[in-house]
DNA sequence: GTCTATACCACGATAGAC
DNA sequence: GTCTATCGTGGTATAGAC
């Protein structure tokens, strides 16, 4: 309560640290996953000492959480400047164009040539299927919210179905998306080389092709 | 090489050790992950030794896949028995019944009554996702070879579709299955209780009628 | 406020006795 | 087949240096 001026790192002391154990934790965890990724490891890459990562993110978890946050944000940030894009030009949108405004930043990330970014959606699908309650929060803030504006733009764009019934179709969708696009490796191996998800664009079109499909099927056996 | 007859246990030592371990496992993983879940509280619970485990399974990896293969095998059964049936009436098959066959055995046991198998397909999303290569043979095994009869009926259901765009599809299928039944209480934070995973018999023809839509659809996008 | 050194306990694995 | 003892490594908590 005294002080709380003065919170600049002393000379010598920077806050370097706190980023770089971001940046060695993100590599490291897309290279190993989480789990076998040991926070020895990350702070030996990192220049750093062991117990900083408690003093910065408090626990493994807790650094884990700092690292998706780092990666999804400019990527919702991304997904809501396309559908602004889409929505100032004052004209109904299309199925199509809402989900591909859903689905095409996270897949250029994955796509950058010359960068390893391929396990994006796969620290994505990761972390939705993550027993841990950890990642609740993240979850809630950085998604949750997000998708609410891709709710109400589908809503509009499927006007016979109801508000529970396009919700649905949202979660198929994004699960389809999420099974294809973050397990790329598995993709190979289970469609036996028939399905090879490196054209990007070509995988865009077919989710979105799939999923507008299916919102715009009537289900009658319900 | 010497004598592997007379492998049975000694007098006092059953092997229902064996059991005992892949039960308390089962239940221990689905309700806290495999990674919170020790050896020490599975042995503790199956009133066994920890060492059985490695003597059993060999490690810990293998005590997840005998507990998965345990799992899997009458789900897939039934899923082709499900086709086998279809395929004896001699006349083509519609593409939500082949759909059908392929999600209800899963579905099902989630919504076997009075008993905690809700966490089943959670389990099955989280091994796909899971980075430890431990599971690859699984899946392969499991999974590769099984769903590759429902490939086939799925490329006779849709004609008009090549090889590859069928495999592509029933890819987004299984995603939009998986991520939905497998994280129900997800579901319900992220579509702030408009969607309730509860009634088993709506979200399969919810999913089936999606998906089917996305199988008929000519996508002119590529 | 930032970082270091260090100790602690739980974990998975293994070797060897019974 | 089963059990015990022990090892190396992991995440965490803390006291104290700068």
């Amino acid at each position: 309560m005294i002080s709380n001026a003065k919170v600049q790192p002393r000379e010598g002391y920077e806050c370097r640290t706190k980023g770089a154990i971001l940046d060695a934790a993100e590599r490291l965890f897309a290279s190993y996953g989480f789990e076998a990724t040991s926070l020895r490891t990350i702070t030996m890459e990192a220049n750093a000492n062991l117990g900083a990562v408690n003093y910065h993110f408090k626990s493994k978890g807790g650094l884990i959480l700092a690292v998706l946050k780092r990666m999804f944000e400019p990527v919702n940030e991304k997904r809501l400047r396309l559908l602004d894009d889409l929505e100032a030009r004052g004209k109904p949108l299309e199925i199509e164009e809402i989900l591909e405004a859903l689905f095409r930043p996270p897949l250029e990330i994955v796509n950058r040539p010359g960068e390893q970014n391929w396990y994006f959606p796969r620290l994505l699908a990761f972390c939705l299927t993550e027993p841990g309650a950890y990642l609740k929060p993240l979850i809630e803030e950085e998604f949750a919210q997000k998708t609410r504006r891709f709710f109400a733009a589908l809503q509009r764009a499927c006007p016979r179905l109801t508000k529970e019934e396009v919700r649905w179709r949202l979660q198929f969708s994004v699960g389809a998306f999420l099974h294809t696009a973050g397990n790329p490796q598995l993709l190979e191996i289970t469609s036996e080389g028939l399905c090879r998800p490196g054209d990007g664009e070509a995988v865009l079109g077919r989710i979105v092709g799939f999923c507008a499909a299916g919102f715009r099927a009537d289900i009658t056996s319900m």
